[in-house]
DNA sequence: CCAGACGTTGTT
DNA sequence: GTCTGG
DNA sequence: CCAGACGTTGTT
DNA sequence: GTCTGG
């Protein structure tokens, strides 16, 4: 899976996509699903969107937080994920994200970076959903298996584009289902960090640090 | 026909 | 235990 | 993903 | 909106 990233090297979107990172983005350690962060839906436009699908068919927001993801075996079919899989393919520009490893109450997380400083792209799709009131902006990431790396962590992981694979996932919705691969573990690191990133409230650089695994007190 | 679901991951 | 919020 | 809530009424 | 289950 994955529910918590990184963005913070504002420089490298506009390397890869020549987009002028929006005037208000903050660098970003723990972004956290129903948060807003920036995404990529075409070469030079950037947006801010709220992390988990909203089908423009839901009666409420209440399946947002279960869309935080979609798998890339199924995305072309499933009724959720369908209509964004044709027609709305975005980039969620990312530096690393987070997996969890260890039995629930001592789960230990990873970051999860690329060995060079470049922009991790991931697969997403976007929507929009309007309820007469209120207009939202949403996205999701897409899953695949796991490569030799993350699967030491993790039973998933997501769905990471290169730049020109990136272009082409945004452009193409021929070129798209073919990119849903695997990216390659020896161009990425699995770093031991605190606990702390668990918390959503807590956001700092000191949360992709190395950190000691932690053991059982007991 | 209408009503109800529509999703992923991890854990047991 | 299970659901919601971030 | 993890953390935190999980509830109602009345009063300020 | 569209598909499935009853």
């Amino acid at each position: 899976m994955c529910a918590r990233y990184a963005f913070f090297r504002m420089h490298v979107v506009a390397d890869d996509f020549g987009v002028t990172p929006l005037p208000d983005l903050v660098p970003r350690w723990n972004v956290a699903p129903m948060q807003f962060a920036p995404v990529i839906v075409s070469d030079s436009e950037m947006r801010m969107m709220r992390w988990g699908l909203l089908p423009s068919w839901a009666k409420d927001e209440s399946m947002a937080s279960k869309l935080l993801n979609a798998r890339g075996e199924t995305v072309a079919e499933k009724p959720s994920f369908r209509a964004a899989f044709m027609s709305r393919r975005c980039i969620v520009p990312t530096n690393g994200f987070y997996e969890w490893k260890g039995p629930a109450g001592s789960k230990q997380p990873y970051f999860i970076t690329r060995r060079s400083s470049e922009l991790m792209s991931l697969a997403g799709l976007w929507e929009t959903w309007s309820d007469g009131v209120q207009t939202l902006e949403t996205y999701t990431i897409l899953t695949t298996e796991p490569n030799e790396l993350v699967g030491e962590l993790h039973t998933r992981m997501p769905v990471i584009l290169g730049r020109d694979d990136a272009h082409a996932w945004m452009e193409s919705a021929e070129a798209a289902p073919a990119l849903i691969t695997q990216y390659p573990a020896e161009d990425m690191e699995a770093i031991p960090v605190s606990r702390e990133v668990g918390k959503v409230s807590v956001d700092h650089p000191g949360l992709i640090e190395p950190a000691e695994e932690q053991k059982e007190l007991f």
